[in-house]
DNA sequence: TCCGGAGTTTGTTTCAGAGCAACGTTTGGT
DNA sequence: ACCAAACGTTGCTCTGAAACAAACTCCGGA
């Protein structure tokens, strides 16, 4: 188990009104993991029991078809909350977590959640608001995929992703986990081929650069033009 | 203003559980209005100053694209709480609400939401609950939005909104308010020319029966069927 | 009773993108 | 250093469903 620091937490948005005695008790409840690339967290429809902060690396959130289709529902990045189905009353998880990259999480038996939200002031706040602005962050999705051809839904997960990890670079912005075209394509509800054949034409035009499993947007601009936003 | 009963609220899970008083009060606090099919109760956008609870009718819950294409997100039914953003620290409505059918709603100031949560019992746990259904029901739909056919998701549609509102009756399962073929292509992201054309030889089959704005599921099972969902 | 608009049906045309197939390339393990 | 597996590319075919077009039917209001 990796050393704790209490500084893991107190930037977080969900404890930083927290005393450091209070943050003591949180990583003294906490269990610390590890995941490789690929490591599955918790699995769809297994039983509800603990609650994870992920603290580095990067998740995807997925989601299986009794057909054995995969979408990939939404991605974490470090300091959130995720599987926080306990403190929706959920028996089950609604999803599965896997790593994207290496990552590590805390984590804390479902029981804890009531005492977390009634012990530290500012937690239960912060938590909802997460879970709202994912809630409409899954309904934007939902909208896009319903009205929005392939092309600009595969601009959005594109853009999305550079958001939400993007490393600025001399090349342009870099998505900060693998991803593959099979991923995109779980992303955006198409094939990993109409994807291949997209990056590559939109490589030839200098919007992006890729390799396998890794994506630069090089040009952040024109791909919003080619997402279809407009404001 | 609607005369408005202690019988109302009590038999509601989020008030199931609180004294005669306390449901006094929160009447006392609680606007009542009808809105006509077709009306609007809150805008995407707009600020997020009060939530709401159905009491009586049926509503729509949309979002509208920068290009104009409207989306049905889900649908709300009598006794559940919507326009929670207040709940969720959103500063404006993610989606818009408009009455299917005639409706009947109570609403409350978003200000008064963090003393429901702590002076009702059982009212924030409730209250999250239904949240988190609301989540999953919204993956679900993305992910078979995302996967399936055109003809699955229809059939998905219908047997959603049957078990959400069905009654039954001598023909088979009544979708309890209108229904248009635009809605239903709303919901799942297709056309209504399409939507038309698949309820009319599902009618040659007996499956539904249709007029306008009114459906019946006739044979629900083979709807089942042509869903694709198995267990 | 007639009119107009909202909702529905049906036919035809068109094309984006899925499906299939085959091959090329990178990577990590032994 | 090699091999196998994972990942990516590209061409071709074919179909599901969108787009376009044109009536038809029902309903409410003047």
């Amino acid at each position: 188990m990796p050393k704790l620091d209490q500084s893991l937490l107190s930037g977080l948005p969900p404890f930083s009104l927290l005393q450091p005695q209070q943050i003591r008790e949180i990583l003294d409840h906490a269990v610390s993991r590890r995941y490789e690339e690929g490591a599955t967290i918790f699995r769809e429809g297994h039983d509800a029991d603990r609650f994870y902060l992920l603290l580095d690396g990067y998740l995807r959130v997925v989601r299986t078809t009794p057909g054995g289709d995969q979408i990939i529902v939404l991605h974490i990045s470090p300091g959130q909350l995720f599987g926080i189905a306990p403190a929706l009353q959920r028996a089950t998880y609604p999803a599965t977590s896997i790593a994207a990259a290496e990552s590590i999480a805390l984590s804390w038996p479902a029981g804890l959640w009531p005492e977390f939200v009634s012990s530290y002031p500012g937690f239960a706040t912060e938590s909802y608001k997460t879970l709202g602005q994912r809630l409409g962050q899954i309904q934007e999705t939902l909208t896009e995929m319903a009205t929005q051809a392939v092309e600009k839904r595969i601009a959005c997960a594109l853009l999305r992703m550079a958001n939400q990890s993007g490393r600025k670079t001399a090349e342009g912005i870099e998505i900060a986990f693998p991803v593959t075209r099979q991923n995109i394509s779980e992303m955006t509800g198409t094939t990993l081929h109409t994807v291949s054949r997209l990056l590559s034409a939109w490589q030839k035009d200098g919007v992006v650069q890729s390799t396998r499993k890794h994506i630069v947007v090089t040009d952040p601009h024109r791909l919003v033009i080619l997402s279809g936003i407009q404001s």
